[in-house]
Parts: C-alpha cells; structure tokens; sequence
DNA sequence: CTGTTAGCGCCTTCAT
DNA sequence: ATGAAGGCGCTAACAG
C-alpha cells in the first residue's frame, strides 16, 4: 500500500481507504489510486487486514465427508450465500470421527474465522469449550437439538422413521425391512423404523445393518441379507436412497417385481430418485434450504443481530412415487 | 502469547518456540507453558504467524463444482494429503466459469496461499498474471497441457474418446451414439470419439448433447434423441457413468436389451458403476491418484525442491465389463 | 477529504 | 536455553 501510496501522489492510509471504502476518497485520488494498483498488480493481504481489524471474513466449514452429495449440497447452497456476503470458506472433513472434529475445530479457530458451520449435534466437551471460549457463531447442521452452541438447522430425523413406519402401515405391509449405513443419524431414522411399527403390533423387522458408508452395492447386499434372513416380500426403509436403489437392482436381479415384490422407501431425494424405474418413493429434505437457513442464521449476529431463532426445523415430506 | 508466558514465568519468545519447536525449549519450561497453555484456553493466532512468517500454512482450491464426485474425490484425496503436511484448504465452486475463477483467485491470492490447486488448464490472461506474479507453486488438475503454469496432473481427455472409438470398431458395432454434458473436457471426449470413429469410415455418429450437467434424467433423454434421430442400435457413448447409467435405464424402460441392442459406455468408473445391470464398461481414471500427485508436485517447492516434473500424464484404461 | 500515530499477535534476528 | 527489539501489512482512532 505504501508503494501504491507513493506512486499516487498519497499516504499508505488512503489506499487503504480507497480499498475499503471509496466513497471515503475524493473521485480525483481514487482515479490515481486505482491506476497505481493496477500498474503494481498490488493484491491487498487480507492477513494483515484480518488481524488489525479482527475480522477474517472467513467462515470455518466441518463436515463428515465432502464427497458425500448430502453435505456437499448444503455446504454449496451455504458458501454461495455467503460468498454473497463476501465471506470465504475454509472447508474441512471430520470422516465421522468426533476426536478428528475436535482437532480440526482447534486448527480451524487458530485462524480466525468469523463463524462455523458444523455438521450434527454432537461433538466433543473440549470442543464445545473451545467453541464457546471463541465468542463466535456457531450453526450445527442437519439436526435438530434443544440446546445447540448457539444455533442448529435441520429436522428430526426419529420422526422421519416414525413417519416411514405409518406409512408402510397404511399401505398395508405385512413384513417390512431395513437397511442402513453406519452414520448414527441414519440409524436413529432405522431405529424409529423399527420402534414405530413394532408400537403399532406390526411384527418381527428384518433387519441389514452396514458399518460403512451407503453405496449401491451394499443396497444389494442389503436385500441379500433381508432375504436370507426369511424376508419374502414387503416394504424396505432405506436410509438413503443410493441404498434404496441398490435393494430395487438387487430384486430385479432376482425376478423380483418392484413394487409389486419388494416395495422400496428411500431416504433424501437425490436428483436420480425419480429418474430411475421405478421412481422411488422417499423422504424429501430440502439441503439447499438447510444450507441458506445456515447462512442467514450466522449473518444475523454477524450483523450485530442477536433476534433470530435459534432452533430452525425445516422438516421433511415422504413423497410417494412407483417404488412403494 | 504474553499472557500464557506471564503464567509460566518466562517470555513472550519462549511460548512461542514451545508452540513452533519443542526441542527448543528446556523440558521444566515446556511443562509449565504447556500447563499454562490449558488453564487459559490459549488458541494460537495462525493469522499473525502467517504474517509474521510469511508462510500461510494454507493452500487455495478452486474446483468447478463441489457437488460432482469427480471434483471432490480429486480434493479429497488432495486435502488428506496436505492435511498430513499441516495445510489447511480454502475451497471455492467456480461453476464452470472463467470469470468467476478469476476473481476467486484474486480473493484467494489476497490471503495469501502458500500454494493453489487449479482444475484444468484454461484460465483467462489475467488470471495467469495474477498467479505468475503471486510466485506460489501452482498445480492445473484434471487436463494436460505442454504448457502448464507450474506443474499439470491428468489424462490426455481427447485420448480416451479415441480409445473408444477403437473399442466400438473392435467390437464390431455398426451403429455408434454419443451423450454428452456441458464441460468442455466432456465434449472434447465426444469430440475425439467422433472424428476417430469417422475417420476410421464408420458413418454417421448420431449425437445429444445436453448443455446442462450430466445427471440420470438427461442419460434417459438423451438416448429419446438419439433414437429419435434413427439410431436403431448400437454402442453409446457417454461423458460419465451417470448418463450412461441414465441410458441403461431408458432402453430397459423401453425393451431394449443391453447390451444386445443398447451397449453402453460409460466415463469416469465411479462406485456404482460395477454394482448397476449390467455393469458399466467404463473408462477409468484414479481420482484419488491425481489428488495425491497434485499434492506431491506441490510439496516439492513448498519444500525447496524444484526438481520434480512439470507434466504428470496418469493415463487412462477401459474397463471391460457387460454393458458395451 | 487526508495524514499521523498506534497497535493487531506473532516470528526473526541478534544478543546474552 | 532464553530475552529484547523490530517489523510483517493493514485498520482504527484521532487530528487537521
């Protein structure tokens, strides 16, 4: 800024000002300080800027997994919010692990961020300490808790499997099935499943448990395992609808009629969920909606707007389609 | 700094060398600092070490899109890599966009990255000033180039469409189709396959191209407009395993067979392109292998090393399986 | 509208 | 092994 400064004919400061605010320098100066950066290729240092002003203008981002459409979908409806806003986003993955969480929130408070986007509701005590001791907002995504750090955003994932389970009742199933992948939110969903239509007197649940991720190949080995265990038709709960597809090429493989055999109930509706034949039935959530709900609720402190609600339940739909 | 040095009885320095080197301190002073450390919460500022240093400790990215699995696998394996290293990644979406990239490297350069990951090779002249003159290792992923900034790490796009041109010929297809989506790389691909195809006298090539992104609805529309155009079978080839898959689905709706009349290739060998029926011949590249390579060529002069190459080509194969 | 003076919190260099 | 001084590049007051 300085040699900017000086090849303007003025002080370091008004650049500085001119980059801040312009209208806070006179037309004639301001010609002469835009002509000097761009013949000095001059890139302000946010750094410095940063820490003399204590704002970062960064936006600390923590999610399970980036290549899992689910988060990314939400992390990209937020960033574009925020980048609106003129925010940046420092974006990390925590792979489900709550201790890899902690370490990354530290790693990621060191720098300074203006405020986090975290993924569920559950992390460790030293980072709530840490997160509280930072003074900054906090949105936890994706689920819904009485008491979040300061704000959460997302919906009630037992009343999605409660949801579920009615309806396969009003469909009149006879036997139904689970299947689902190692993430704890999407057990909490099978588990209500489960639950629920037991409550209801609906009998034995088949049940496929994976401890990994929820791929279309361990959907078919879903159905496999179903089958082994005595399932012989009936309504299947996913918890997620790459499973759910999964399980229908499976029962196809097999010569068995979807719905008419095995009825499939997904879980996100993906872009693909009702591309595929059959359309599968699933439980809507809407992650863009989550992500920009996420956005306004950090820019409302950040904007020295502490008014805002600070839990937001964006429910969900099933949305029946062919599939079950 | 000051204030946990208070606490232990020594200099501001001191706590500082604790935190940077260890062995530079005497094991009686680390103790006390460390213990000092934890009663105060002390959470370094990576902001003015940065400035301080010179060395940010951060590394830009900017991918087209976070939501493609492409992408985020590639900064994936990118980022657990340098994560290792102690970098942290600042990830932004340019949306396929030359314009916006050239912004989003300004507002990234203006925090000064210690390094950037580019996706693919074309960026606008401004942009390549701005990078030259930042004088940070710059790697282009995801395209080959003669002439990359730094360093490029890919696969000769142009390459894998006439490698299955030779493949259709091979197979003795008399008919050949191509799907294709809106990236540049994905059209040069379809490109290729077409000019080798006719080159090698296979006749007319009969062609959708959809200038949105690839996704399973447009896999299904897309082959309507090929069998609209007169294709009464053949091989088709796809920009990505999603359209492919897409294509798959809308023969089998309409009674085709596949592969008997419909064979299918696809792109990209992503997860569930061997778990769909049949499974996907596709072309494969790894993913992972180009985030890990891009990471490796930049910590070569991170680390004062400039002797690595300037053009990792990491190849391409078709893999055969039932569809084509 | 513009300049002056102090820091922001840390690292680097040079002493001790 | 530890400390003192200076500065990284910018913004925040406060003057004029």
């Amino acid at each position: 800024m300085e040699t900017v400064g000086r090849l303007a004919g003025v002080s370091q400061v008004t650049v500085s000002r001119a980059l801040s605010d312009p209208s806070k320098v006179s037309p004639a100066t301001l010609a002469k300080i835009q002509e000097a950066i761009a013949q000095t290729g001059f890139v302000p240092n946010a750094l410095a800027g940063a820490l003399a002003s204590s704002k970062s203008m960064l936006i600390s981002a923590l999610v399970p997994s980036i290549t899992n459409i689910v988060y990314s979908s939400m992390v990209k409806a937020f960033s574009e919010e925020m980048r609106r806003e003129g925010y940046e986003i420092l974006l990390s993955e925590t792979g489900f692990n709550a201790e890899e969480e902690e370490k990354l929130i530290a790693a990621h408070l060191s720098r300074r961020p203006d405020a986090m986007f975290l993924t569920g509701i559950h992390h460790s005590a030293q980072a709530r300490r840490m997160l509280l001791a930072a003074e900054i907002p906090v949105v936890e995504v994706w689920d819904i808790t009485d008491s979040p750090i300061d704000f959460c955003v997302g919906f009630n994932h037992a009343e999605t499997g409660r949801a579920a389970a009615e309806y396969a009742r009003r469909k009149g199933f006879a036997q139904v099935g689970v299947v689902s992948a190692g993430d704890e939110r999407a057990q909490r969903r099978g588990d209500a499943f489960v639950r629920e239509w037991e409550r209801g007197g609906g009998g034995r649940v088949y049940r496929a448990f994976f401890d990994a991720t929820a791929t279309l190949a361990n959907g078919r080995a879903g159905l496999l395992r179903l089958l082994e265990q005595g399932f012989t038709g009936g309504l299947v709960h996913c918890s997620s609808d790459l499973l759910a597809h999964g399980v229908m090429i499976e029962a196809r493989a097999r010569g068995l009629d979807v719905p008419g055999q095995i009825a499939v109930l997904g879980f996100g509706d993906q872009p693909f969920a009702d591309a595929v034949e059959p359309p599968i039935t699933t439980v809507r959530v809407d992650l863009a909606a989550f992500g920009r709900a996420a956005a306004q609720a950090m820019l409302g402190p950040l904007r020295g707007d502490r008014s805002g609600p600070a839990i937001i339940d964006l429910g969900f739909e099933i949305v029946e389609r062919k599939s079950a």
